[in-house]
RNA sequence: GGGGUGGUAGUUCAGAUUGGUUAGAAUACCGGCCUGUCACGUCGGUGGUCGCGGGUUCGAGCCCCGUCCACCCCGCCA
């Protein structure tokens, strides 16, 4: 009967176990020698004392990753050789039999050491064998498995939609897959299911959900991988309020038995609005206490124009950020900071170093002060609530500019002043979004995706789409979206409104979307969902850097797979079957 | 497509400010010694295409150009 190592306890004295697992480290006295033996659940030391000789003459040829069984008596220690930092330090094991199941080379990096990423990568199988990386998918798989038991318990139905499936003009770039019986077709990997979930609606699956891999053709960031995990889910006869509920009793759910962390029952909500207006970002971290604060009113009739005309131009604003005791930054943090504003077309970064409030005006430093009426910065200063030794800094422009260069700027001051709280967990809903996204070119672009139903609009009334709102909801933690979602058009001749304002002909929409939009003809119910990145909350849950550290086997930045050297080029006749020719003149092309 | 950081022993790193003898450390590995360690100790040893290619120079890990890989970010990601 196998027992695991760290499951061995004190009460099970003079009692003979047997365990199974890798060599941690050993460490031979001549006479008698040390084995520390790990499995998933821990490590206990083994004993092979000099009584024995033939024994340990056998124990002598272990190394380190070598794979045993080893069977023995659990021996109480003496109090003085008790390790406090094992869990099993009160015990040993005394073995009476050794089998070496499998021998190792030397592992290419140590366990016990940092690793390079490409060199985790290259090596996956064996640095999963890490107890941190057992952990962290240890702790996704019970996640996954209390989601399942939680939305079977509430009703849903877990359905399996396609992996080859068609591709759809919006969005993000797809994955293709030659169809080898149609010639010159190519079916795309799913970005996600959302027409599919939609349809079964249709069919009367009120309740649906998936943990589904996702697939999408773009770069990827630190929480960003082409392939990722989500939790799928979709509901009829719903509205934005349902959806919450549902996602705020599993969230707390998994946060209350995974983690014993209590989170708000109801989470707060922002409008997308009021977002961006305080934070500059539709998924702000609420750790982070910074705030932006308009101040276009107070600087519209100044003769400063980098701050007057931005304030007096629709699009466009200005915004105070005040940094409390910040007034001891240096230049250099200054110009840094400079820099990074820079990255989002900040023409510069003007601030105010407050030094002593009661002299007025005189207790301020800045190069910008000797532009304005004198009232005009106490006034900000008021506004912001500024005291002694604190720092104002200004961005002025462009919405757009304004909120991502101001929004950086706000996280880097998080992460630099150690203003957030690495321990808190602070979790909102993010709602009213925009219906759509306006490009450079004028062209709409839908913010969610385009069957996201607007919310109240009148088509005829209102002419101007891009103040139109929707009903879609994002949930962020700590400032990552983990999950977003909205209520659906169920209305075909909506869904035909929303295609013709994002410019579809007619006759293309028809084409693409033609089983959803006769679906939506045949009794579809009203409905809504939401997505659940399962991959960027194990990674918040499990305090993780990166989204790789809880994927088993992820891609690296340029989307490659190190361990099974994917992609890779394939033969002539496998391309010929399949009716694809390869422009790609590289040598290894040609072999 | 763009900006940044890194690539030196199996691994993790130093050496790069000032170009100069045989490129170091720790750890791992191999061998010896050691009966209570738990990052065991100790003595000795093996181990290098300094990512790759080119250039400057009497001489390049170090300077210059190009390139590849990994990571972080911008663009991109409905």
């Amino acid at each position: 009967m196998r027992t695991f190592c760290s499951h061995i306890t004190i009460t099970q004295t003079d009692t003979t176990v047997t365990i199974n697992g890798w060599v941690d480290r050993h460490r031979d006295h001549g006479g008698i020698l040390f084995v520390d033996c790990r499995d998933h659940t821990g490590i206990v030391q083994l004993v092979f004392p000099p009584e024995q000789p033939d024994l340990l003459q056998q124990a002598n040829e272990l190394r380190s990753e070598f794979v045993i069984q080893a069977s023995g008596v659990v021996k109480q220690r003496s109090p003085d050789t008790i390790n406090p930092a094992l869990q099993t330090g009160d015990i040993e094991i005394q073995v009476t039999d050794l089998t070496i199941l499998n021998r190792s080379n030397p592992l290419p990096f140590s366990h016990h050491e940092p690793i390079r990423e490409h060199t985790k990568l290259q090596y996956r199988y064996l640095h999963l064998r890490r107890s941190d990386m057992q952990q962290k998918l240890r702790f996704r798989a019970k996640l996954t498995s209390l989601i399942r038991l939680e939305l079977s318990n509430q009703g849903f139905v877990d359905i399996e939609t396609p992996v080859l499936t068609r591709s759809t003009p919006e969005g993000a770039r797809d994955y293709l897959v030659p169809s080898r019986t149609q010639p010159g077709h190519f079916f795309a990997l799913p970005q996600s299911p959302q027409i599919f979930k939609q349809l079964l609606m249709v069919s009367g699956f009120d309740r649906y959900y998936q943990i589904v891999k996702c697939f999408r053709d773009e770069d990827l960031r630190a929480d960003r991988q082409p392939e990722f995990t989500q939790l799928d889910v979709e509901m009829s006869f719903v509205s934005e309020a349902d959806i919450q509920d549902m996602t705020e009793r599993l969230i707390n759910r998994l946060f209350q038995e995974l983690l014993d962390v209590t989170l708000p029952k109801q989470f707060p909500r922002l409008t997308y609005a009021e977002a961006m207006n305080q934070y500059g970002c539709d998924k702000p971290d609420l750790r982070n206490p910074l705030t932006l604060v308009d101040i276009g009113h107070l600087v519209k009739d100044e003769s400063f124009e980098v701050f007057a005309k931005p304030a007096k131009l629709d699009g466009h604003r200005v915004v105070a950020l005040k940094v409390p005791s910040g007034g001891s930054m240096s230049r250099k943090q200054i110009d840094d900071y400079t820099k990074l504003v820079g990255k989002y077309g900040a023409k510069g970064l003007a601030y105010i170093k407050v030094t002593n409030l009661d002299m007025g005006i005189d207790g301020l430093k800045s190069p910008i002060i000797k532009f304005f009426n004198p009232q005009t910065i106490l006034n900000i200063c008021q506004l912001v609530q500024a005291q002694d030794h604190d720092l104002v800094f200004f961005g002025a422009g462009s919405n757009s500019m304004v909120n991502q260069s101001m929004s950086a700027l706000r996280d880097q001051l998080g992460l630099d002043l150690s203003l957030i709280d690495q321990q808190a967990w602070k979790i909102l809903w993010v709602t009213d979004f925009p219906m759509f996204d306006k490009q450079t070119d004028g062209q709409l672009t839908p913010m969610h995706h385009p069957f996201t139903a607007p919310k109240q609009v009148d088509f005829d009334q209102d002419k101007q789409p891009e103040n139109w709102l929707s009903r879609a909801y994002d949930l962020v933690l700590n400032g990552s979206e983990i999950a977003g979602g909205s209520i659906r058009i169920h209305d075909r001749s909506m869904q035909m409104n929303i295609f013709d304002t994002l410019g579809f002909e007619e006759e293309a929409a028809i084409n693409e979307f033609q089983h959803l939009l006769d679906a939506l003809s045949y009794g579809a119910p009203p409905h809504g969902g939401i997505a659940f990145g399962i991959d960027r909350l194990v990674m918040l849950m499990t305090q993780s850097d990166s989204i790789r550290d809880v994927i088993a086997f992820p891609k690296t930045q340029s989307a490659a797979c190190l361990l099974t050297r994917a992609p890779a080029t394939v033969p002539n006749e496998q391309l010929e079957e399949l009716a694809i020719q390869s422009h790609s003149n590289t040598p290894e092309n040609q072999e």
